[in-house]
DNA sequence: GTTTTGCATGGTA
DNA sequence: CTACCATGCAAAA
């Protein structure tokens, strides 16, 4: 549990071993995750014992010599890299004899001051706090300048070197294996260090952090701006005391119960404004308080911040932070941060502050009325809001009031994340912000632009507004997937963690990578080889849910022919030759000449060619040969970029859907009682107000194709369904007029294989005959006289859809849906005499899917067999 | 009719 | 089960 990434193998961590673990794998070195590697017995004794890296290391490089008692140290590894000390004139030094020149201080009064308070939730703000560091890039740290730190927060993972230190700090190490930890603790610390520099972990093990922290409040010489990735030093832990962290906190209470309980709680008792404000001062001592003051280093202030979910960690970067700094001689502690939601960021202008941090950081009330407070932004503008609260099922519910100005000013949207932090020591609340889709810092060097424009660091782009109004239309299609989405996303995220998926713990700079291409991927998406897919409901409308995730289809490029046809080339896998293809075939992406039915005459690898290297080149896209990026089609139609948006979120559900295996049933019982801005689902998806650029009809990028397949598929799904249960209801009849009683197994059969009776070949007769008889129906035929004129809606507004959908299967919802099947049915019997049939189908899908809409989408489908490859090719295309 | 305000409701962690 | 909080909603302005 303790370690997923190294539990998911059953071999030893080391890959030097591949041993196979044992039940209760030894616990090893801390990983760049931030958890801990697990090994065999065999490793994990070597590690234990410290003969790690003299066992399998011993031709790497890197081995140097302890400059005091001259033992050989590995420092090339991430195993021993917290069993040495980097010495201010060069060299190392083992920790044994670190620990030895070590002399605590007699005036750091830390085990009194550290005792702030018996918060024995701290483990995960620890763990976080270790999690964000603060030194990754740091330069060199004078180690022995922080004796008292040394000893203290050395004592932090298991140094097996140094067993003295491990026996100091035994509660250290409790802290800090993970598999001490209750479950949630972890997730809790994965959710945070998703927020933090990449590199946090780069170059330092945890330890080293922490040491290195604890050791820079020591050097009060060095400044440390910019190893402050991020605010995880907390204020008081930041101090010269031996517990330079938060991490020892909780040791000392878990430790020495009689420590650390004198305390006020903060969020029993929150102090006055002005005590509030600088109340972590007291508890650290002067000297630090100095030091940071002096460094203008930003720590998270970790009174009150255990008692906060982690959600509401701030997550302030280096960048921001300096951003947020008006004054250089101040320290920015950042309180806490809120993700926007689609309230917050709406025009009501109210921020619902967490009960907590409202309680912590903010200045009691007793009034509802509350009181204003004045809140400093990033470029030093005050603000003023009422801070105040709603009594609320016998608790309270604080808001922030007037936000609007400072939301607008700043372009804040549902998703964003607004910062709160305190500017010491004026203790001044300070208000920075993040945008859904900014980048950490770490990213920020070789990045300034995320790939479709955006800023990757908010703050500074908006000194800019103009490049914002740039990116505007763009960016917000990444905000959605950033942003709003990402609200989605964790709250999805269990579900999605507990199946197979781990997908969500990627990097963040991978996740913008991801959300850059998300459309692109959906337009990929195409069913697996070999699936039976059920139907997940979501807010009324059907998706497919396999149980094998989808496989992605091939890129192609969309183009135009010289008549003007829309085209779209594909690349062979084994001879990578190009070949033309009409814009609605799907392909897989395995896909080969040989599967090029379009084109007898390049039907196989040996036919040449059509494009020459100019126009091939000239087709490629600049960057992605390969996938035409979804920025540039956006460029080309703005119009498409709002509507895009929520179909692309649209194709994201798909994707979480079907690549997440969610349980239809969960997905099928979350209901969406209202229109939530910030959700994803097909309804709230949309623009609200239902203004805003539409896709045409006509569109044709991936997206819309996507839906359109989709679309298709349901529809398809539906006739089997309606097919099925037409021929149950003839056989029926034919049972009353025949009172011969059918096998009871048969009927089982019967019903049992709805779901699988649409594979297509084997359709049992009564099935065929209920598509026969509804065919011929000429009252649905009749209803086929839709408003709609049969085209796909790719603009639905949620919100009409609403009204219009009575929030339950009624009748005349069953009937519009089975007016459009009928519709579908019969023009696809007409169709398959004709020959092509894209246009009209089209068509009908188009009313189908007005249908849909009108009818909210009741979900009844059976499953459907291979609809998407069979009719690829009758991909609605018509201009 | 629109916006603001205060509270209630219900989903979710 | 409970607390929290996002948001709905109706009354007031």
């Amino acid at each position: 549990m303790a370690s997923a990434s190294s539990s998911s193998s059953k071999l030893c961590f080391n890959s030097d071993c591949k041993e196979l673990k044992s039940e209760r794998p030894k616990k090893g070195w801390r990983l760049r995750s931030g958890e801990l590697a697990e090994l065999c017995d065999r490793c994990g004794s070597a590690f234990e014992e410290g003969r790690f890296c003299e066992i399998f290391h011993s031709n790497a490089s890197g081995w140097r010599s302890c400059e005091t008692c001259l033992k050989r140290i590995h420092c090339g590894c991430i195993v021993s890299s917290h069993a040495f000390m980097l010495l201010d004139p060069g060299g190392i030094e083992c920790y044994a004899c670190a620990r030895k020149s070590i002399i605590l201080p007699s005036n750091l009064p830390w085990p009194q001051s550290f005792s702030l308070q018996n918060r024995l939730s701290d483990r995960l703000r620890d763990l976080s706090a270790k999690g964000w560091s603060q030194l990754a890039g740091s330069g060199p740290v004078p180690w022995k300048q922080a004796p008292s730190l040394f000893n203290s927060a050395s004592s932090s993972d298991l140094i097996p070197e140094v067993p003295s230190l491990v026996e100091l700090s035994n509660s250290f190490d409790k802290m800090y294996c993970n598999e001490r930890l209750p479950a949630s603790a972890l997730e809790k610390k994965n959710e945070d260090l998703s927020g933090i520099p990449v590199n946090w972990n780069v170059k330092l093990g945890s330890r080293e952090m922490m040491l290195m922290n604890g050791m820079r409040n020591e050097d009060k010489s060095s400044s440390c701006l910019n190893m402050c990735q991020q605010p995880s030093s907390l204020k008081e832990e930041s101090s010269p005391q031996p517990f330079g962290l938060a991490v020892p906190n909780s040791c000392q209470n878990e430790r020495n119960g009689q420590l650390g309980v004198t305390g006020s709680h903060p969020q029993q008792t929150p102090p006055p404004p002005g005590k509030q404000f600088n109340g972590t001062m007291h508890l650290a001592p002067d000297s630090s308080g100095e030091a940071q003051i002096r460094n203008g280093r930003p720590r998270a202030d970790s009174r009150g911040r255990n008692q906060l979910l982690p959600r509401y960690w701030p997550r302030c970067t280096d960048l921001e932070l300096q951003q947020i700094s008006i004054d250089s001689n101040s320290v920015i502690t950042p309180l806490f941060q809120k993700t926007l939601s689609a309230s917050d960021a709406g025009r009501i202008g109210r921020l619902v502050l967490p009960k907590k941090c409202a309680e912590t950081y903010f200045p009691p009330i007793s009034q509802p009325e509350g009181l204003p407070l004045k809140i400093l932004d990033a470029k030093g503008k005050e603000w003023i809001f009422q801070f105040r609260f709603w009594p609320n099922n016998n608790s309270r519910m604080y808001v922030l009031e007037g936000v609007t100005p400072c939301i607008q000013s700043m372009q804040l949207q549902a998703g964003d994340t607004v910062t709160f932090s305190r500017l010491e020591p004026e203790g001044r609340l300070v208000m920075g912000f993040r945008k859904a889709s900014s980048v950490m810092p770490s990213d920020q060097d070789n990045e300034t632009k995320t790939g479709n424009g955006f800023s990757a660091h908010g703050e500074v782009e908006l000194a800019d507004p103009n490049s914002w109004s740039k990116v505007d239309k763009s960016g917000y299609i990444a905000k959605e997937a950033l942003g709003s989405k990402s609200l989605i996303s964790r709250k999805r995220k269990s579900n999605i963690l507990s199946s197979k998926s781990k997908r969500l713990r990627i990097e963040n700079e991978d996740l913008i990578e991801l959300k850059i291409t998300w459309q692109e991927a959906q337009g990929l998406l195409r069913p697996p080889p070999s699936h039976i897919p059920s139907i997940v409901v979501i807010e009324g409308f059907e998706f497919e849910e396999y149980e094998e995730a989808p496989v992605l289809g091939k890129p192609t490029i969309f183009t135009s022919d010289s008549v003007g046809e829309k085209i779209q080339w594909a690349q062979c896998e084994d001879c990578f030759k190009w070949r033309k293809l009409p814009a609605s075939a799907l392909l897989p992406s395995k896909w080969t000449c040989s599967d090029n039915s379009w084109d007898p005459e390049r039907f196989s690898c040996s036919a040449a060619q059509e494009l020459t290297a100019e126009q091939l080149e000239n087709l490629l896209p600049p960057c992605n040969s390969a996938v035409p990026k979804k920025m540039k089609a956006t460029k080309q139609d703005p119009d498409n970029a709002e509507a895009l948006e929520g179909l692309d979120t649209l194709a994201n559900l798909a994707i979480l859907g079907e690549g997440e295996a969610l349980p239809a049933s969960a997905q099928a019982t979350t209901k969406h009682p209202r229109h939530r801005p910030g959700c994803s689902c097909i309804v709230c998806i949309q623009p609200p107000s239902g203004k805003g650029p539409k896709h045409k009809q006509t569109c044709t990028c991936n997206v819309c194709l996507t839906v359109k397949r989709r679309f298709r598929t349901l529809m398809l799904r539906r006739e089997k369904k309606q097919s099925e249960k037409e021929a149950e209801t003839t056989r029926k009849k034919q049972q009353q007029q025949h009172p011969l009683p059918l096998p009871s197994s048969e009927i089982l059969l019967d019903e049992d294989s709805l779901p699988c009776s649409n594979t297509g070949d084997s359709s049992p007769n009564q099935n065929k005959e209920g598509n026969d008889g509804s065919d011929d129906d000429p009252s649905r035929i009749k209803s086929s006289a839709s408003p709609f004129k049969g085209k796909i809606d790719l603009n639905i507004q949620p919100e009409r859809e609403e009204e219009l959908s009575p929030g339950s299967d009624s009748g005349g919802m069953m009937k519009l849906l089975h007016d459009a099947t009928e519709r579908y049915l019969k023009q696809q019997t007409v169709n398959s005499g004709t020959g092509d049939s894209s246009g009209s189908q089209s068509q009908l899908v188009g009313d189908a899917m007005r249908e849909d809409k009108l009818s909210n989408g009741v979900a009844h489908g059976s499953s459907s067999h291979n609809t998407d490859k069979e009719h690829a090719q009758s991909l609605p295309m018509n201009v």
